[in-house]
DNA sequence: GCATACGGAATGAATGTTCATTCCGCAACG
DNA sequence: CGTTGCGGAATGAACATTCATTCCGTATGC
C-alpha cells in the first residue's frame, strides 16, 4: 500500500476512536508502519491530513451518491436509487461515514473541504426543488429537507455504532419508507 | 453568577467552537472570569468539565421533553407535545443543543453521562413501541426509528447553525409533518 | 557483471511549544 | 489573627514538528 494512503487509513481509524484532538501524530504513524517524520513528508501537517482525509471521502460519498443518475425517472425512483447509493457507501465505508459526520464542523477543516461538502449539499437541493416544483415533494427550504432527510439517515448509522452492531446490509430497505415519507407531498407517499 | 455556572457556561462555549480537544484549560477561566486553579476546586479536571456540561443539559433536555406528558392522548397529539418541547429546547439553548449532539461519542465522557443519554433514547422508545401496537406508528425496530426522526432534527439545527442564521421561532412548524410521516402509519399522516 | 557513487526517500531522536494541573501566597471574612 | 477561597505563575508531561542521519534503488564507471 502507498505510505500515504496507509497514513489516511491509519488517522482514519485513529481520528474515529480518539478524536482528532486527542490522536498524537507519532501513533498515526505508528499505526501505518512509518516512520513519524515520514507523515510530513507527504502532508503539510497534522491538519493536512484530517482535511485530506475529508476531501478524500467527502468526494467518494459525492461520487457515489450522483455519478449515473437517470433524471428523466419519477422522483420516488430517482429518491430510491439515491437513497440505496447513500445507504451502501455508509455500509461499505462506515468508518468513513461516521468520521465525515463527526468532523462536519471540525474547526480544522479548510475552504476546500467545505467547500466540497457545500457543493454535495446545494446539488441535492437543487433536486428537490425541481421535485417541488412538479408537485412530488411537499413545500419547505429544500435545504432543511435534505438536512432532515440526510440527518435521520447519520441518526440511525449512529445508533448502529452506539449499540457496537455493524450496519446491517438491509439498511436502506429499513429507512427509505420513513425518508420518502418525510419528504414526499401527500399523494406521492408511499403505502407499503 | 457562581462559579461553577460561569465555567461550564464559558466551558460550552469554547468547547462548540474550538472543540473540546483543542480548549485549553485556561482559557476557560479566563472566559470565565476566574483563575485557572480555581475551575480545579470545583471540578475534578478538564474531563470533570465537561461531563458536568454533559450531564447538566442532557438532563435539562430530558426534563423538558418528558415533563407533563399527558399519555392519554393520541399518539399523534403527544408526539406533536414533544417534538414541540424538542425544537422549543433547541432554539432557546442552540448551543447546548449543539453540544450535545457534538459530543454524543466523545470518548471522554463516562458512565453517568452515557447513562442519561441512554435512558432518554431507551424511554422514548418505549413510547414509540406502544403507538406500534396500536397502529399509529408503522412497523420497525422503535430505536431505530427514533434515531432517524431525531437525527432529522440535529441535521436541521446543524443546516442552520452552518449557515450562520439562529435557529427561527417556527421551526416546530416547518419540521414537524414531515417527521411525524416518518413515523406514522399509512392511516395516520397528516394531510396538511 | 561487479563495484562504487549518488540522490532522494524514510527515519526517529531531539527540540521547542503548549497544555493540564499544582501549589504557594494573598485577600476577604469571621 | 485564623480560616477559607481564590488567583495565576510555576511545573512537568505530552505533543507537533524538525532535521541530521540512515537506507535503498539506480546509475555510472571499470
Amino acid at each position: 500500500m502507498p505510505k500515504d494512503t496507509a497514513i489516511l487509513d491509519a488517522a482514519l481509524d485513529l481520528f474515529e476512536t480518539l478524536s482528532y484532538g486527542s490522536t498524537p501524530v507519532p501513533l498515526v504513524a505508528e499505526r501505518a508502519g512509518v516512520g513519524a517524520g515520514t507523515i510530513y513528508r507527504y502532508f503539510p501537517g497534522k491538519e493536512g491530513v484530517v482535511n485530506a482525509l475529508y476531501q478524500r471521502w467527502k468526494q467518494a460519498l459525492a461520487a457515489a451518491v450522483v455519478d449515473g443518475l437517470d433524471r428523466s425517472q419519477p422522483a420516488a425512483l430517482i429518491f430510491e436509487g439515491i437513497w440505496r447509493r447513500l445507504c451502501g457507501f455508509a455500509t461499505a465505508n462506515p468508518a468513513a461515514f461516521a468520521f465525515l459526520e463527526t468532523h462536519h464542523h471540525g474547526p480544522y477543516l479548510d475552504a476546500g473541504s467545505r467547500g466540497i461538502a457545500t457543493d454535495l449539499d446545494r446539488s441535492m437541493a437543487g433536486l428537490l426543488a425541481e421535485w417541488q416544483r412538479a408537485g412530488s415533494v411537499r413545500a419547505g427550504d429544500p435545504q432543511l429537507l435534505v438536512a432532515q432527510v440526510y440527518g435521520g439517515l447519520v441518526g440511525v448509522t449512529r445508533a448502529y455504532r452506539d449499540r457496537g452492531t455493524e450496519l446491517p446490509p438491509d439498511l436502506a430497505d429499513q429507512t427509505i419508507e420513513g425518508a420518502w415519507n418525510l419528504l414526499a407531498s401527500p399523494s406521492n407517499r408511499r403505502r407499503s
